[in-house]
DNA sequence: CTGAAAGCGCTAACAA
DNA sequence: TTGTTAGCGCTTTCAG
């Protein structure tokens, strides 16, 4: 049998479809009698109504759905922002769309328009690139957006992001404790918020504690991944192989450099200590264990649903970002500087 | 200025919406004039025509959705299953919408009827329980299901699972070939059907290959994660530490054998060696890496999409299960056994 | 081959 | 407080 609608809990109570309308939805309940209310709603419990969002979608041209846009979920990085999103949404009542773009722009465009269709309220997008010419569309089409990671140029939709350049600063703060004051940094590709905040907040951090400043040992990866990362880290050591510790533009670009650390059986940490940034799951787990900076994935997500969910209720709501801390997390990828380090300039030179 | 609507379309190309209706949709196609068929997508692409899903669903009781049911986005081994179910479902002009159940039977159940409220065309099922209340119910009402990963008693849906015992028979072929004769299995939940179908292969493999069989040498696991692992193995070593290997039921139970080594000083793979199952990211990059058994997580997801579309293209046609071939990954989480062994088990028992 | 008309299930004016 | 009416945007008989 079919599954009952509103028209047949109408009927069923004695009142007009109309009535059961108001009655079931909470906002509207208060214009009808106590009485009725109760017992339309026994009656749609006892029929076990479930009301069609479909067809409360074309009338009121609200889907309670919002677009996820992530480069690819099998990045560790982008799961526990996606849940986080969800936690916060689904309590209120909306639901996410899960899209990957795989990094490519093509493919983003059809998969957002994808999303459009399927009528979103709105976006929540973590592929941003510093200038990203669909967002500019977006924004230009009125469609709600708010980014998560990343802060674009040229577009004033909020955003959430952690705290880059305080995760830095730790990382570099840290290794100068240890006695480095040759310091490289694996910054992420150019193009991304995230790559460029990480490379200056980098040179200031260098900058401010006095440790050598030279642009040989800033290189710029193509991607955010470990492939990018090895190559970095090749491109560095056949350039200037006499820095003792490199702080990479993410844990996937770090993992990288041990892939280059086992190809050419370099001693981490002990000719070259290594930080990462992110705290991807399994890090203690690896040989070494990966010191890295924590940023808090989850809340990332949580705060990019509120965000959105403000959006959605006060559209006037003057917009604003949000910026979250981050935390050092120490393990042993990083070591005190030592006679090793010098021995391993001279041999890997 | 609003989205153009078909009859925006239809007036504009000068025809009926019904007509227009028919001209853009290509199973209909061939029912109008050529040159009016022209027209009207002529028409429809200059002005941006796009079709709305929902007012389509609401006529045709068909949303082009399949519901994903995981436990944990965040659990490495789903985002490559996800990823391939919408390689497959999309270009077949369907699109998952994903839930997670955190494992929890009661968030299971109010995830699927939000699923159901939101008129999913099927569901594809990675949670299963060996027997599972919820699955019967949807069995009964008639809701097209198939499991992926898992193949639960008394239901007949289709299903799609890597070879278990395959590969937990590669597992104890590779750790017999370096001389392991008591080898030890940190099983699954005895209420998952992997779970239960490994411990059986672990046996029959023990029994065909001459080893050592002994029921203390199976302890079975409250759950698939690193923590129920490290409390298995450390329930091994109290009740008889006289194994050389073990065989964990998955890789996060083997990432769990890893902690307790750290805590104890157990050196892996010189005192004990472990094999896991999976083959997740980065375990090529533990200390030691790790060994294990490499499933097809993306082809389950592929082949779990083709059969929900089979489904829902010949619902007549006879179900199927298929189930997909697993190999053997070697690292360095596994060695012959040595003296070392000895001396362990000594210093351990 | 094309137009007319009905209606999917629901909500929101407007009346009463 | 409740009933009436119209219609969201589309598909699909049924005529013509």
């Amino acid at each position: 049998m079919k599954p009952a609608t509103l028209r047949d809990v109408a009927a069923a109570a004695g009142v007009h479809p109309g009535t059961a309308s108001r009655a079931l939805n909470s906002a509207t309940q208060n214009l009808v009698n106590r009485g009725t209310v109760a017992r339309v709603i026994k009656v749609a419990a006892e029929l076990g109504y479930q009301p069609n969002p479909i067809a409360r979608s074309l009338k009121t041209s609200k889907t309670g759905t919002i677009g996820i846009v992530i480069p690819d979920l099998t990045n560790p990085f982008f799961p526990p922002i996606v849940r986080g999103i969800e936690s916060i949404l689904e309590p209120a009542g909306y639901s996410g769309l899960l899209v990957s773009t795989d990094g490519d722009l093509s493919r983003e465009r059809t998969q957002v328009a994808a999303l459009r269709a399927r009528q979103v309220e709105g976006l929540i997008i973590a592929t941003a690139l510093l200038d990203h010419p669909l967002l500019e569309e977006l924004g230009d089409m009125g469609v709600l957006t708010v980014m998560v990671n990343r802060r674009p140029h040229l577009t004033n939709a909020p955003s959430v992001i952690p705290d880059d350049a305080a995760g830095i600063r730790l990382a570099v703060e840290h290794l100068a404790s240890l006695g480095h004051r040759r310091i490289a940094h694996l910054a992420g590709p150019a193009n991304t918020s995230t790559g460029v905040a990480r490379a200056r907040a980098f040179q200031d951090a260098v900058a401010d504690l006095d440790l050598v400043s030279d642009p040989r040992l800033i290189v710029t990866c193509k991607a955010w991944n470990e492939d990018a990362g090895a190559h970095g880290l090749r491109e560095l050591l056949a350039t200037s192989s006499d820095f003792t510790a490199v702080v990479a533009g993410n844990d996937l670009i770090a993992l990288g450099c041990y892939d280059v650390f086992a190809e050419r059986g370099i001693d981490c940490p002990r000719e070259i200590s290594v930080v990462g940034m992110n705290d991807m799951p399994f890090l203690d787990k690896l040989r070494p264990p990966l010191t890295t900076v924590a940023v808090p994935h989850r809340q990332l997500g949580e705060e990019s649903a509120r965000l959105m969910l403000d959006l959605l209720r006060e559209p006037d709501r003057p917009i604003r970002s949000v910026t979250l801390p981050v935390s050092l997390v120490v393990r042993a990828s990083t070591a005190v500087v030592s006679d090793m380090n010098i021995a391993a300039r001279d041999r890997h030179r």
